[in-house]
Order: structure tokens, then sequence, then C-alpha cells
DNA sequence: CGAGGTGTTGATTCCCTTCAATTACCGTGG
DNA sequence: CCACGGTAATTGAAGGGAATCAACACCTCG
């Protein structure tokens, strides 16, 4: 805590946040834009939405009095942030935590990283929980499970099907009757029930939207 | 960054973590418990589910090598964390970062709550999307509602019926069949299509799970 | 070899979507 | 003030996708 200056005039004190207005149905930022602030909400309603490629809509979050929004772990926006109804926000300048020097709370700065990490894990989640079909999901799913595999290809599955279905909101007959399909469509191959080669992750990737 | 010694011996370092090793389905730690750490997957995976009342689990994320997970807003694990198959573990101890003085790279100490906050919404509405029926993802979203409105009981939808289908993940069409069933039930009265009574908040509460 | 958990497959049911039509609402302008 | 137009919201009927119920195959382990 830093004592006031009490000579110093107000205007001569750097301004940390900007003030703006918005009316309803006004795009405060679009998704893939540099995310270069976060922002308060002071008065009114945001909601932060993605579209898929095919016109499909997916609300992550409704933001309201005293909420502060856009938090991205990348250096651009996941999501676009529309004012529902009028709205005045405070913009604040976001230095990127990551790359900045600082800790959090004495915690390693990687960790700060992680809790980004988070958000974003959660929101994509959300989204695809939200607004995908069951062979979207799975598909989905695998693209994840490549991405963790050492070799992209091939794929160990440690967890069993009921964990994916309580992960995807599926029943673990539904898990079986998508991976059967997709082994079907020629997308995967079983080497047994926990492992299997992804023979087209194109369009494995493309089946996930 | 500060010089290493050389000359103290290196048990006299501090320790900043602990390793431990857990078999499969082995719990790591409990929803509810004291959030005392945050965990970082050096071998293994690991899932993060919780369990509704009736049973029903719904499993958040999976955490594999190089993963932090164990953030949270609140003093309380909001959800379980188990071993899906045998994992090595590195648990930090996890300082209150909302409570400690030190910002994030520069940032008003206010906003990393925020961030976590964000953890927290996007987790539950995970939670919502994947686990809840029509009705339910209603209920909770009025109870959502009725904790942001000035009066408890008496709320005011900014956003259309289409907003609200796409952040549960429904149609605008059972959005309004769902409101229709609560009306009848009683738990909600019309003052107009925005704006609407919350009769029974306990009720609905109970409804959304 | 048998027991039990795990995974697959089939038949049926049901919740939600889709398609379609009607009604309510709200601002505009005559 | 009220007719008008357009969007928003409700309601109904029909269809589909995933759940449920049920049976069976597979694998592991005692």
């Amino acid at each position: 805590m830093r004592a006031a200056a009490p000579t110093r005039p107000a205007d001569n004190t750097p301004a940390i946040g900007v003030v703006r207005q918005f009316v309803a149905e006004q795009t405060i930022y679009r998704e893939g834009e540099r995310a270069a602030h976060f922002v308060l909400v002071i008065d009114g309603l945001v909601r932060s939405c993605s579209t898929f490629a095919d016109g499909r809509r997916f609300i992550g979050a409704f933001f309201s009095v005293g909420d502060i929004f856009g938090f991205e772990c990348q250096a651009t926006y996941e999501a676009s942030a529309e004012a529902v109804c009028d709205s005045t926000l405070v913009f604040y300048p976001a230095r990127d935590p990551v790359a900045d020097g600082a800790g959090l709370g004495g915690v390693p700065r990687q960790v700060l990283g992680s809790v980004l990490g988070r958000i974003a894990q959660a929101r994509g989640h959300a989204r695809l929980l939200g607004r995908c079909s069951a062979s979207e999901k799975l598909s989905a799913f695998l693209v994840q499970c490549s991405q963790r595999s050492k070799a992209r290809e091939l794929v160990t599955l440690e967890m069993t099907r009921q964990d994916i279905a309580d992960y995807l909101g599926l029943t673990v007959e539904t898990v079986s009757r998508c991976l059967g399909q997709l082994r079907r469509d020629g997308m995967i191959e079983f080497v047994s029930a926990r492992q299997l080669k992804l023979l087209d992750l194109a369009a494995l990737r493309a089946a996930s939207m």
C-alpha cells in the first residue's frame, strides 16, 4: 500500500482503464482478435459466444455487473463478446501474464499459464457438451487423446468406456456404438479395446467440428 | 532471478513440493476437502469428477503428464480427483492467491479472483450441459439469474430465448416449453415474457440438482 | 474353469429437436 | 389512437438421436 500524494493533481495520475458504452447487440470484441484487454462490467449484460462453421451458436457465459471477462491463455480471444443490452464497461490493458516476470503470490510463474489453460479447457469442454452430437464428441475426444499421445496416430485409452461417457455426457452404449461407427467409416482401427490407431486424423479433426 | 548458493548443501534448501505415487482408481482428493495443494502430473492420468445426489457422475477433465490441476476460487475443492491408472504426482502447497498481497503482473489483485471465478463458472457450466435434463438446465439458469438480481424473487431476462437456448445447449422451443412447465408447476409466474417471479426458489434450486 | 468386471450389440422408449403454425409483443407511421 | 409490420415467443405434431433395457461376448484373475 502506497500512500496517496495529495499535492499531485488528479490528471497527472496515469489512467489504468477506459470506460466505454455499448448499445444492445453491439460487438465488444471478436473471436480471433488480439486479446489486448480484459473488461469489467459496470452496468448491463454481456454474452460470450462462439459460432461453429455450420452456424450453430454457443454461449459460454453471461457477464453482469461486477464480472470481469476476457482472460485468455493465448494471444487472441477464443470467443466473441457482445452486449446483450445497453452496457457500460471498463477496459483494462491486459499485459500477457504468462510472459510477465511476476508470479502469482509466490507461486511459480509457470503455474499461471496452467490456471489460464484450465479456463480454456473448461470452456472448450462446455462448448463440446453444449452443441455437439455424440459422434462429434467422440471424434473430438480422440483428437484430444492423440495430442497427448507420444505417437500421434496410436492412442492408448487408460480410462474405461464409462469414464469416457461421463466425460462426454453420454452413456457407455453410445460411446461404444460411436466408436464402432468410426471404425466402420475407416477413421480408426482397434488394436485392442483400449488401444486404437487413428487412420485419418484430419478427418477426425473435421468430424469434431 | 537469484544466483544459486553453491556452498549450501542441497538438503538445506526448502522443499517446495512433495512427490507421491498413486495406484489406479486411488482417490487424490475429495470434493469439499480443503484445497491445500495444487498438483502436477509427472506420470499417469488423473480424472476430475463430481457426483450428483442421485448418482450421476460427471468428469470435468482428464489431466496427463505436465498438467497442473487443483485450482479453486474457494477454500475447498469443487470436484474430486482420482488416478485413472498408476500415477506419479507432485503436490505444491497452495497459498490462497486471492488473499495474497501479490498481484498478477501489475494487474489489480482483485482481477485474480475473477480469473479463478471464470474457471468455476466454466466448470459448472460444463457440468450442467453434460449431465442435466432440459428442465434441470432451466431451473439452474433461473437460479443463476436470481443470484444476479437485486430482488431475488423477481428476475428480468435481458436476453432472448435464443440466447438462453444457446447457453443451455437447447432450442428456443424447448426453453419455452420448459418455462411453461415450470409455470404450470407453480414454480414461476410470468409478469411478461422477459420478466418473471420465482415463486419457490428452494424448489427451483432442488430441481436444478 | 468359473466369476466378475468390461465392452459390444440389439430392441425399444423417450426426451428433445425439427418443422409448422399461431399468438404476443413492440416500435413505427398513418 | 390504432393499424401495420416484423421480430419474439408460444404451441402443436411428427421425427430422430441418444437413453434405457436386455442379452451376449470378451478378458482378466483367482
